[in-house]
DNA sequence: AAATCATACATAATTAGTTTATGCATATGA
DNA sequence: TCATATGCATAAACTAATTATGTATGATTT
């Protein structure tokens, strides 16, 4: 069972790691993208994605262009090009911080050879 | 550099996992093993951590003890009964969890052998 | 002697982020 | 016709964290 407490604060970076991956993607995508590749385990609820990508457009990380196939609106997320550094530092960023706590929560195998 | 608000929501499972490999610890020295243990990376600040540990308590998954040493108070705090069972759940629930934001995060090298 | 830092607790106001609920709109399948 | 899927969005309520204080003692530095 995925506690989705963890997930406060991660919401952003997930978004970022999506669009650096796939160059650009739409929110309702976003959200079954997560749902596929955790196998069910994250859901992105709208009440928190929606605000989210609106913010990081209004901080100038993502580059946001509607577009319509056939009736349906679409708003394609991509990462600005000031965006793509700052992007690039912040998953890092998050790389560390969750290697941090799975070494504190005893979570990584020292017979692995932990990076 | 850590990312404090990955930290949202790991709070009480810090406090959780600390007293469980120690059997009973005080709240200054929960920050100062916290700090230690992550080699700095995580600074749980006060505002955070007594709230947490208070409804830790109120919600009976940990004791309290107040003790004196010489002029100074100390409240340790240590799993309680009903606590324990609760306490292994969310740890595991929380294992997982950092499990899946890893993967998500393609920072687990398959090579490795991912569990 | 005074100031600063470490130990040790605590809370309150503000801010931030999420959940839950709701809303609009089109298309498809039961 | 009603539910489900696609696709956007927001607002109220809730939860949790930061920031800023506050109290008090002991040790160390200036």
């Amino acid at each position: 069972m995925f506690s989705q407490e963890i997930l406060k604060g991660t919401i952003k970076p997930i978004i970022i790691k999506l669009i650096s991956d796939n160059g650009r993607m739409y929110g309702y995508q976003i959200t079954q993208r997560v749902r596929e590749l955790t196998a069910g385990s994250i859901t992105l609820t709208e009440g928190a994605l929606y605000p989210a990508l609106h913010k990081l457009v209004a901080d100038g990380v993502l580059n946001v262009e509607t577009e319509w196939t056939g009736n349906r609106e679409r708003k394609y997320y991509s990462l600005s090009k000031g965006g793509a550094k700052a992007a690039a530092a912040k998953l890092e960023e998050v790389g560390e911080s969750i290697g941090v706590l799975a070494e504190l929560f005893g979570l990584r195998p020292p017979a692995c050879g932990g990076r």
